[in-house]
RNA sequence: GCGAAAAUAGCUCAGUUGGUAGAGCACAACCUUGCCAAGGUUGGGGUCGCGGGUUCGAGUCCCGUUUUUCGCUCCA
């Protein structure tokens, strides 16, 4: 366990000293779990991203892609169960580590109130017989009166509090209450803090005119208030799917493993629309299709496994995620739900807008069921780097990092370098750079020895280095090396095209699909 | 969020009882160089995460804070 977590280490160090991955603001001391993508990340970044897209868009038919914005209407979260289900003003217990909801602690509070108040008066009821004037006694005596006085001094602040959302004095009055943890008993209480996970904004310039808005926790409702707008205007049939790649943000209690839990992350979301009855038959369905899409990559077989969710979501009937061995163990890569219509059926009810599909099959409307297929690209990116990395022993005790990235995704598809820095060497390999940029993302490099340069490569994932030596100036060959294999084979130049172009494009990626 | 550990050059790290901030690799320039991190010369780069305190003097001791990692907790 202890060289995982090394391996782990190494990966980062690997991920911010080639320009893949840097920590946010890091002159500044950092901003926690917020991570940028460097000049090779990016690319690797895009090239997961362009996969994912074309396997969706191009090799379905009945799949089409949007690109919602960020900011939606408040409304939709209420919908969606997002505002409700996450605005509750929570305190800790230092003692007991219990976790409590702060108004719940004190409306328990004022109901003790009321029942000691009812004990007097059962009491009194008792005692004084069938004289007993219940609403006088309640305005006359003392100690009722002191319970009174007390429920509604405590019970008007606590209103105050909860309309003012002032979170310090709900813990005051905690404080001043002297309410106990009825685990431990005791009145060691942290702050009260919202535990709202949805990151909030104000759209309008004037403080009277402002709205509240949120940075969308996910991009799936994106798609959902989008459904009639292209079933219609692309005369979409069920079963139809559409696609989106975008940002979405997570206040994260606590955000961890580097690029694998951050508070801004990007989403691939596919909601794959389906008669209902029929959603069971297409999860299945998109379980296989995800799975494979996945090991068409060639990271590993074993590498991958379904984790079948046991409690299920309030909108699913069935879910289960995509778990890929990260060298911190088997962690979720992508989700895939049955969602069934909950989340068309309320944004019915919410906009008041009749959201369904008339199919000329059965000859009736209703509301679509959901499959969503849901992926981290971040997390993407992470198993593809981890998998991918290696330090290995050569002959002679020499040592070389290479990142076996496929070829298609790799940042940089090919090296042009000349053998020595004279003799028209290097004027030759520019032109041969200047060939293949039109195709591909090509370095050139002339510094410091051939095996340097080689090693540099390797440790970006480079998959084919270009060498011109004096024998291509004569017959117009050159040497082309094979990452992984080291093996160099003589080729002419003008089949370099044509021999890059079959490793790297994301054309022989997508075959292995079909 | 709680508990623990860490932070020194781009990377990996050293830095003695508190006494002028170092190494290897990397980077830049020039020379040399015929295929897997070659050699030579020269150079750039650090207010030791940040802010206080103790001290004649702090990378080193104390307090706070930020970030990261690990365990617990949480995860619609």
């Amino acid at each position: 366990m202890a060289s995982q977590d090394d391996v782990f280490k190494k990966i980062v160090s690997h991920a911010k000293e080639y320009g893949f991955v840097f920590q946010s603001s890091e002159i500044y001391d950092g901003l926690s779990a917020v991570y940028d993508y460097g000049q090779n990340g990016v690319e690797l970044k895009n090239n997961i991203k362009r996969y994912w897209w074309d396997a969706m868009t191009l090799l379905h038919e009945n799949i089409v892609g949007i690109d919602s914005a960020i900011f939606m209407h408040p409304t939709i979260w209420k919908a969606s169960g997002h505002v409700d289900a996450f605005n509750d003003p929570l305190i800790d217990n230092r003692d007991s580590k219990k976790r409590y909801r702060a108004d719940v602690l004190i409306e328990d509070y004022l109901a003790k109130i009321d029942e000691k108040i009812d004990k007097e008066v059962a009491k009194a009821a008792k005692r004084f017989g069938d004289s007993f004037d219940e609403t006088m006694f309640r305005q006359t005596n003392p100690r009722v009166q002191e319970h009174i006085a007390k429920r509604d001094s405590v019970h008007e602040r606590f209103a105050k509090a909860l309309n003012d959302n002032n979170l310090d004095e709900l813990r005051q009055i905690i404080i001043d209450c002297e309410i106990v943890c009825p685990i431990s008993g005791t009145k060691n209480w942290t702050d009260v803090r919202q535990f709202n996970l949805m990151f909030k904004t104000e759209m309008g310039s004037t403080a009277d005119g402002a709205m509240t808005v949120y940075l969308r926790p996910e991009t799936a409702q994106g798609i959902f208030v989008n459904y009639l707008n292209v079933q219609k205007t692309g005369r979409m049939r069920l079963p139809f799917g559409i696609a989106q790649i975008g940002k979405a943000f997570r206040n994260e209690i606590v955000a961890r493993q580097f690029i694998f839990r951050m508070r801004e992350f990007e989403q691939m979301e596919m909601q794959f629309f389906v008669r209902p009855g029929q959603e069971l038959e297409w999860f299945k369905k998109w379980k296989e299709t995800r799975l494979r899409w996945h090991k068409a990559l060639g990271l590993g077989d074993d590498k991958y496994r379904f984790h079948d969710h046991d409690k299920l979501a309030h909108y699913a009937n069935a879910a289960t995620d995509i778990e890929f061995e990260m060298p911190f163990g088997f962690k979720e890569v992508e989700g895939i739900h049955s969602r069934t219509n909950f989340d068309l059926s309320q944004h019915e009810k919410y906009s008041g807008k009749k959201i369904q599909y008339f199919d000329p099959e059965l000859n009736e409307s209703y509301v679509p069921y959901v499959i969503e297929t849901s992926i981290g690209v971040d997390r993407m990116f992470l198993s593809v780097l981890c998998s991918s990395y290696e330090e290995q022993e050569l002959e002679g005790g020499d040592k070389r990092v290479v990142l076996h990235l496929p070829a298609a995704l790799a940042p940089v598809k090919c090296a042009v370098m000349p053998l020595v820095r004279k003799d028209g060497l290097p004027e030759k390999a520019r032109e041969i750079v200047n060939d293949l940029k039109f195709d591909f993302s090509t370095h050139y490099d002339e510094k410091d020895s051939i095996g340097k340069r080689y090693r540099r490569q390797d440790a970006i994932g480079t998959p084919f280095c270009i060498t011109v030596d004096h024998q291509t100036l004569e017959d117009n060959t050159v040497t082309l090396r094979h990452r992984d294999s080291m093996e160099q084979e003589r080729v002419n130049v003008d089949d370099l095209h044509r021999l890059i172009h079959g490793q790297v494009s994301l054309n022989s990626l997508l075959r292995k699909l079909a």
